[in-house]
DNA sequence: GTGGTCTAGACCACT
DNA sequence: GTGGTCTAGACCACG
């Protein structure tokens, strides 16, 4: 699996977005042990460090929980992880729109643009 | 005008972006002088020194231009602006289809949410 | 390592072409680390921030590269800095050309002051 | 007659070598009067007062000399304009010399470049 | 200890 | 008062 890291950024937040996104979309589902911290590191050509300060930020969310000495998991509640995906989406949605709107286009070309990127 | 400065993100770019956005907006027009660095610091709460690294990055981009001991001009070519605005457009319209179609969201329910958006 | 600077140009130019020169003659050789930021602006007397800056123009011309948390590179391809090496010199011999060329000289007597100057 | 002028560097002694050079190409000759003050400046696209300045200098170097009421002349002194013409090229000889050795260029190279700089 | 960023404050050339 | 440059000193993320 790949992971985009932009170097210039601050890293664990990124790793944070990229495991939550992939727990809405099911790569790691409900109640499934996820890879361990130096797996997940290796993968994501990260300091072991980082990505276990990123995967405690995602247990005190409660989108993962550590099982001592077994691993972590994703939390088993179908319906937070169902939750997480709304929030997340109108966060996104949100943000889109104050961007586009302060740019002065209206919603006819804003909605427009993104059908035409839907098409690719 | 106010300036939004998010003070845990990099500065400069909010900058770059904030002064991009009121240039396509119109704020400050073609051939236009913009306010000084240090006038723009002020209002930015910021210091001079990262408001001329923000400008600078503008005038590498063409976007501004100097004239020493007179001010900072915006491009007095209106199509180059206009070519900005599209570019910047398609820009966040494709980051946006990105994110949406990596959380495994349809075009339906991305453009519903959008209208909602627009609705406010 | 002895570095020349004139106080009265502008510093981080001066420093550009110090350091490009170096890597030209091999002080600093294909891949390999340069010292630190810090430590340059030890050795040059200069302000770590000008440095910096000075770095950041010899990375924007591929010349250099940055391993965040690591240090500074030379760019690995040898047959760049070859590029680079006649690039410069070319420069260099174009410019002196030029200006004894607004002299009035004739190549004559350029050629017979380069010898002289060789014979030191 | 044209002028260039680099923005960012300091103008008046772009001005100084400029005229300068004038005057060892003979475009000012010997015992003859210069253009005003205002007519240079004018030319060559600067603030008089920066005009001046060059001039002032160029006065205090003996090089040219103020009749008041009646303008600014080139010395009269062949010798001494011949003299100048000497110093400046091995100067700039010097310095170009000194560059190229500092890219460990042999005098072959050097030579060689410098003729095909003449051919153009 | 590495690079990167920001602030504060000063000074310069030019208009 | 304009932009441009430099210094000094601090703090941060990362390894």
């Amino acid at each position: 699996m790949i992971w985009q890291i932009d170097e210039n950024k601050q890293i664990h937040p990124q790793l944070v977005d990229e495991i939550t996104k992939r727990i809405i979309q099911g790569a790691y589902s409900p109640g499934e042990k996820i890879p361990s911290v130096r797996e997940l590191a290796l993968e994501a050509k990260v300091n072991p460090n980082t990505m276990q300060k990123a995967l405690l930020e995602l247990e005190e969310k409660k989108i993962i929980e550590t099982r001592r000495t077994t691993g972590k998991f994703v939390t088993a509640n179908e319906a937070d992880i169902d939750e997480l995906k709304k929030t997340i989406s109108t966060q996104i949605a949100r943000k889109f729109a104050g961007e586009v709107k302060s740019l002065g286009l209206n919603s006819e070309t804003v909605l427009e643009m993104i059908r035409s990127e839907f098409d690719d």
